[in-house]
DNA sequence: GTTCTCTATGATAGCGTTACCATTGCGCAT
DNA sequence: ATGCGCAATGGTAACGCTATCATAGAGAAC
């Protein structure tokens, strides 16, 4: 009898079943949850086996009553370059909620002065900012920011700021190694689309380029190099002005995903086969890469492995009362990824076959 | 000294400070709070000065302590159409966080069975779900769920379930909107590309067309349709089996903008100019439908809207304690709006100008 | 061997609220 | 008077977690 003998809902565990089953105290569970570094390894393990086992989660209410501190994490985003945002969203979502932080999303337009929209996260109490490109890019944001005393982290920028910490890929690495990709396939001329200008990290893919070709002994030709916006659009002119050329290069490497699919929409309009007749390459990974085709072989960046990292970061942040002393931000770097597909392939010999 | 007596955070009046204040115990600011009609007028106005007088405002982390009713809802998606999901998270993040619910989102793999992920949100504390396309339209799903006594909300199915809350946009009315516009526009000939069948809506768009032709009084002419599984590359297949026919359609409808952007892939290709020489409209309004060029004329549904409805209702539902009594669902219609852009034209008269 | 570190873990006491039962008066029927 | 029912309020124990201090062992230094 006695059936409710407490006022739990459902039977859901708590960190006194997962304590009893890892045969610890719930202080160690505690410990292990919030990823604190004295608990022994062989401990750890238990306990984080005991919490598969039990599917325990923590209860959100509970945290907050009893840590005290609500935090509260902006994101901020310009751009709804949508793929990238979801695959963002659920690493920041994540990560906010494992933290006992709550995520608030804001979308910032073109119309709105970033003064008040500073103003508008002040006012929220947003304890810190995430930025995923391309407003970590924005210096006047970045100062805005600073400014209000609210920590921010940058997510993707090409630069390393001074002030702020970042969490990124290597640009220039990546581009390098697609184009060291693309040698090793033969290509001898290879055309190359520049992003956007306002972004730093349309300069580093460049510059990737630059090195793996100067590395192999090519020069860098200007003319098949175009300047794009990062925009499908921009994409479609710059791999016009590209195939135009009176000897077109056998290989056209794009700043992101959206110019490269551009490009391969231009090489079927001219009657040319991909990756038969031109090999293209992207970068980013982004559902499009997968839409089109053929599928795009591009890089691919950790997106929300990047996210999962800024609030990390950020919260860390936060709790430890930075801001104050200023030490070094820290910068972290994660691997990218060269994802072959379908859009790539030997160039085709000039004199077939005999 | 002994600055910190407490662990209190800033110093925010608790339910004490008011009892005290008002010289009663903190049961009865409780009630006074949650509007319990057994307090004495004269008791609840001392109260309620006190409550103006310290500004004291109730912490929800401990009311759901205590109350026992936290909520956590879930968002069950498996088909990352990355564009679609971040529009939808967005809706759903701000609905919940309004609703002092926690948002938990999860993947439901393929290789994952049904009955893993339902008894995975069970002992997650998962008081709902909502499922976004397609997996709305699992009737496994909705069984194990229904099973499991767990809440759900459909969105964006185009079955109305008899046993569950949903919230739609009308894809039959829609569709026809489509059709009664490229007819307008004077177009003869009008080929259709039917969605996944395994998609509900897929069907209520193709009636939606038939109607719409019928009313006009053309006939449904079976070669201008064609079958496409709403990814891009079935939309490759469809737009070159209707593109094929002797006496191809000036336009063509596909049942979203995946299959669209393909048949102006494959037009290009063909070398017609969209929409000069074919008119292409799609179904969705993605991000694809303005990434590529020509822009897609197309049929937007407020995917965020929707999230959001479908929270509030979830919410509802749960605290209401549904399930039980099962009174009739509800079925919440949002309106769509069709969106011109660069993809349709009128037709070229077959007689050019003399 | 004794004391003095540490390191890993446990015990205890809240966090602010509500559920549940107990208590206090008070009017009214017996 | 005595008891009863009822209205209004209070006391106490959760709720599930973390902060803080205490403690047990294992070495290290003497």
């Amino acid at each position: 009898m006695d059936s409710r003998t407490s006022r739990r809902q459902r039977n859901a565990p708590t960190i006194n079943d997962v304590a009893r089953y890892a045969g610890v105290s719930p202080m160690t569970v505690s410990r292990v949850i919030n990823s604190e570094d004295v608990v022994k390894e062989e401990t750890r393990k238990r306990v984080q086996k005991a919490i598969e086992a039990l599917n325990y989660a923590p209860s959100p209410a509970a945290r907050s009553l009893a840590g005290g501190e609500e935090m509260r994490i902006g994101l901020l985003y310009s751009n709804p370059s949508s793929s990238y945002l979801s695959e963002f969203l659920m690493g920041s979502l994540d990560r906010a909620s494992r933290n006992n932080a709550h995520l608030v999303v804001e979308k910032f337009d073109e119309e709105m002065s970033v003064k008040n929209v500073v103003n508008h996260l002040v006012r929220g109490r947003i304890n810190g900012v995430i930025l995923p490109p391309p407003l970590c890019d924005s210096l006047e944001m970045l100062r805005a920011l600073a400014a209000a005393m609210i920590p921010a982290v940058a997510v993707a920028t090409g630069r390393t700021p001074k002030r702020m910490s970042a969490v990124s890929i290597d640009d220039e690495d990546a581009a390098y190694a697609m184009t060291r990709h693309l040698i090793a396939l033969g290509h001898l001329r290879i055309g190359f689309i520049r992003g956007n200008p306002d972004q730093s990290a349309s300069e580093r893919r460049y510059q990737g380029y630059v090195r793996a070709l100067t590395e192999a002994g090519f020069a860098v030709d200007d003319r098949l190099v175009a300047q794009g916006l990062f925009s499908y659009r921009s994409g479609l002119d710059a791999a016009e002005q590209i195939l135009d050329l009176p000897e077109p290069p056998s290989a056209i490497f794009a700043s992101n995903d959206d110019m490269a699919a551009a490009t391969v929409a231009v090489a079927h309009r001219r009657g040319l086969d991909v990756p038969g007749d031109l090999t293209v390459c992207g970068f980013d990974d982004t559902s499009l890469a997968t839409t089109i085709w053929p599928e795009l072989t591009t890089i691919r960046q950790p997106i929300s492995d990047m996210s999962r990292a800024a609030v990390d970061l950020l919260v860390r942040e936060i709790r430890t009362g930075k801001m104050e002393k200023d030490g070094p931000p820290s910068h972290i770097l994660l691997d990218y990824a060269l994802i072959r597909r379908q859009s790539d392939a030997a160039p085709r010999r000039r004199p077939r076959k005999v």
